[in-house]
DNA sequence: CGTGAAATTCCACTAGC
DNA sequence: GCTAGTGGAATTTCACG
């Protein structure tokens, strides 16, 4: 895989901002004609730097006004059991950040609900299968940054 | 706004895993004609329900291999604090979420670099502004699941 | 080998039913 | 909501540096 030069990262910059700009403007605000803009595009896709193009939703509009963050502490630390729950979290559409970490908590799960009533159903359901040694719920009030936009300073 | 019925939500749920997808081949899937389908996702973009359309990159593309949880405590409680905190974070690229939460911590920052070394450097342009009284660093071994697709059962 | 211009194909979008 | 037609863009081909 080529190295990024700072055209690919301009690209990069602006397709994680606005991935339905027309060819054309993108090439023009990277100082590019058309055609090696579109192969520069082609190559990342290729390359695997860009993953994949989604359409991004409004929480709000969905009845989803409530961001909770649930950190998990187990016992049990046999792979059956990590498989178990791994299936049984990943599963669950209200659960879009799930994470295994170090230090004093296992897991790191964020959760997005209509309310406090609909959070404790998913509760429910996560403390449902697996035996969890404690769990721990912390609201966010507000939600003050949240991008998908990843820095592009460190690319090699 | 009209009230999102199952065809909606249909769309909603492609778009959100692939937005990529040409408007023939997502008629198809929701049993409908290009152009009412069309029609449909014209109306869920100025409604604001679809937001935008981005590109998402491979972090370890990007040389992102590590993912902190940064939990932050302060006494200093004042607007005119918070607006300075507020900048000075939304400002640093590295830090992709940061959130405002109620109980034990008071903001939550999720932070992606390329290493422990670079993450120090977040931390200490993390402290520089403003005065924290508490931060700790939480790093995630594993990313199990990470997702922009929002539950939409609870949409009205 | 990477870049710029032209031809073609395909798809978003409009109008009529 | 479906069918057909148009405009315009993305994608491929070819020539150049």
């Amino acid at each position: 895989m080529k190295s990024l030069d700072a055209t690919d990262r301009a690209i990069l910059a602006l397709l994680q901002e606005d991935a339905d700009i027309p060819m054309a403007k993108l090439a023009e605000a990277v100082n590019l004609s058309p055609t090696p803009c579109w192969r520069r595009v082609q190559r990342l896709k290729e390359d695997g730097v860009i993953t994949r193009q989604v359409a991004l939703l409004d929480p709000a509009k969905l009845n989803l006004g409530v961001t909770v963050f649930v950190s998990v502490r187990t016992n049990q630390h046999s792979q059956a059991w990590f498989d178990r729950f791994h299936a049984a979290v990943t599963q669950i559409p209200e659960v879009v950040e799930f994470y295994r970490m170090s230090g004093e908590m296992d897991y790191l799960l964020r959760v997005v609900v209509p309310s406090i009533a609909a959070y404790d159903a998913v509760y429910k359901r996560l403390i449902a299968g697996s035996d969890l040694f404690d769990v721990s719920s912390s609201f966010a009030m507000e939600e003050i940054k949240l991008t998908t936009a990843l820095p592009l300073d460190y690319a090699l």
